[in-house]
RNA sequence: CGGGGCGUGGCGCAGUCCGGUAGCGCACUUGGCUGGGGGUCAAGUGGUCGCAGGUUCAAAUCCUGUCGCCCCGACCA
């Protein structure tokens, strides 16, 4: 492994794809597209996962789980759903392989499937055609599910955690008696995906809706959350979809309302990936590797042993205990590297893998009852009692929470401008970030816009005042203010 | 789908133009001295050169075919 990054400013995507390898997050498997999440990323999502999976449920949803093959025929059921998927889907056509004395081994001709099987890119369709035969009554309302899968959208361009082949994500799928209660649903979970992300992820980001060109295929509209990350470009991080009635007309699932009246059940549907990991990674990296928050961070606090030989090792590692005691105590999740490589080495290794708080011991440190602290964040390095590390560590992983959020936030708002002209428009698209300008609600401009500067409306934002503004391409007046930017 | 690049120890590469039996850095193993910001010295392990065919006394190198991956673009969450 060579040393260092490239410097993130200069080369953004370099200096990603580096990080991911280098902290041992990810690497390509061998089917194109594909990604092995290495334990170090896993855990990191396996955290990711843990939070949100508390939150669902705390709201009243469950967890179960649906087959990865779906009939194909069940994808053009919903006409603008297929439109949407039907060109990154993988299907299964065949059953068998079989030995073959030139070739090793072929795919057995006579096994070919009367209907083909597609691999899940969402699974919408097969939902529904089960909570088809699930629901007859209002009284089997509202059916609250998630499930934590893996879906695949055979894409042509692929980057780690960010867009691959294959990706792990929940998605949650609910039934409604009535609209009002599914546009609750949509928001109320937009809200914990706000939640997460900002609380978690200490990672703010915008709410809003997507214009009609970038809602998902099948929605009646797509809620979502928008981050910045640190070249500046906007990355969706998680979407909550009013489905509407649409999946209900199409795979005709009715119930008989309180009044005996006959009525297609309202939905929603809503997600997140191993995409966030990503979006981690990018919003809060820098050229020293990962700035993890503490909150997900697989190890919030690693100890680096200094000793020359066994009998120090002995001193410091008894020396230690009581910390060990105290982290236990207090559910800190630390590691103690007790590897042979040198100080120096752990130390870039350490924050090459962005764990918050490094606490370092060594003979000296026990001869004048310190430690060395030194936190990821900022660089800050102390020398402390060993009671005053116990003592501060759990207040100081809070303060690195804090500390990165509002980072973050000052970055964002400082790329964050508000123009008025298209000229002005224009020069700050290039200059990268947010820009919340009018917008006339028409796809003719939204198109020529896109066309013209390869920004796309992010979202139009739930707190939006469109009266006063005009479209900065057409100069009507505006339908709504948006959130421009380039995106991932 | 279009353009470009690359397949040689685990990783990154040189060698290919001009054919002569494979080399460098990192990593790895063992030992010594070291250890508070990527230590150092010494001795080692490891490769049918993507695959198949051809030319040749001889192929990583030349020819033909084939497979795969990466990057940029188009498309798309």
């Amino acid at each position: 492994m060579s040393k260092g990054l490239p410097p993130k400013d200069s080369d953004f995507s370099a200096w990603y794809n580096a990080i991911v390898s280098k902290a041992d997050l990810a690497e390509h498997g061998p089917v194109k597209g594909t990604m092995v999440i290495k334990p170090y990323g896993f855990q990191l999502w396996d955290n990711i996962k843990e939070i949100f999976d508390k939150m669902i449920k705390a709201t009243g949803h469950t967890n179960a789980y649906f087959p990865l093959f779906i009939p194909k025929s069940y994808l053009a059921q919903e006409a603008e759903h297929v439109d949407g998927f039907a060109k990154e889907c993988a299907v299964v056509t065949h059953t068998r392989l079989k030995a073959d004395p030139e070739k090793g081994i072929i795919v057995d001709p006579e096994s070919k499937l009367e209907e083909e099987v597609i691999v899940r890119p969402t699974s919408e369709t097969i939902i529904w055609a089960m909570y088809k035969k699930w629901i007859q009554s209002y009284r089997d309302l509202p059916i609250l599910i998630n499930q934590w899968a893996n879906v695949v959208r055979w894409e042509m361009r692929t980057r780690l955690f960010l867009r691959t082949s294959e990706f792990l994500w929940q998605e949650g799928h609910t039934a409604h008696a009535t609209a009002e209660e599914a546009q609750k649903e949509t928001l109320d979970i937009l809200e914990l995906y706000r939640q997460l992300a900002e609380d978690y992820l200490a990672m703010p980001v915008l709410t809003g809706f997507k214009s009609e060109a970038e809602k998902f295929a099948g929605a009646n509209k797509t809620y979502c959350i928008e981050a910045m990350m640190g070249d500046k470009k906007a990355l969706q991080a998680g979407t909550s979809h009013n489905l509407g009635q649409n999946f209900a007309k199409a795979f005709d699932v009715r119930f008989q309302t309180k009044e005996n009246t006959e009525a297609f059940v309202y939905a929603t549907s809503w997600g997140v990936s191993t995409r966030l990991v990503g979006a981690v990674i990018m919003a809060h990296g820098d050229d020293k590797g990962l700035r993890l928050p503490p909150k997900i961070a697989p190890i919030q606090v690693v100890i680096i042993p200094i000793a020359r030989d066994e009998a120090q090792a002995e001193m410091v590692k008894k020396y230690l205990q009581p910390v060990r005691d105290s982290f236990e105590e207090k559910g800190i999740r630390y590691h103690e590297d007790w590897t042979d490589r040198s100080p120096g080495f752990k130390f870039n290794e350490w924050e090459m893998k962005g764990v918050p708080l490094r606490l370092e011991v060594g003979p000296r440190d026990v001869e004048n009852n310190k430690a060395v602290l030194a936190r990821r964040d900022n660089g800050d390095k102390n020398i402390v009692s060993l009671e005053e590390a116990k003592e501060s560590i759990p207040n100081l992983l809070e303060e690195i929470q804090e500390g990165l959020f509002s980072q973050a936030l000052q970055f964002q708002k400082d790329n964050t401008h508000t123009v008025e002209t298209y000229d002005e428009f224009k020069a700050q698209i290039k200059k990268g970030g947010f820009v919340r300008c009018g917008w006339d609600g028409s796809p003719e401009t939204e198109t020529a816009i896109k066309n013209d500067t390869k920004a796309t409306i992010r979202c139009i934002p739930l707190d939006e005042n469109p009266l006063e503004l005009t479209c900065i391409y057409s100069g009507k007046p505006a339908l709504h203010e948006v959130i421009y930017a380039k995106a991932y």
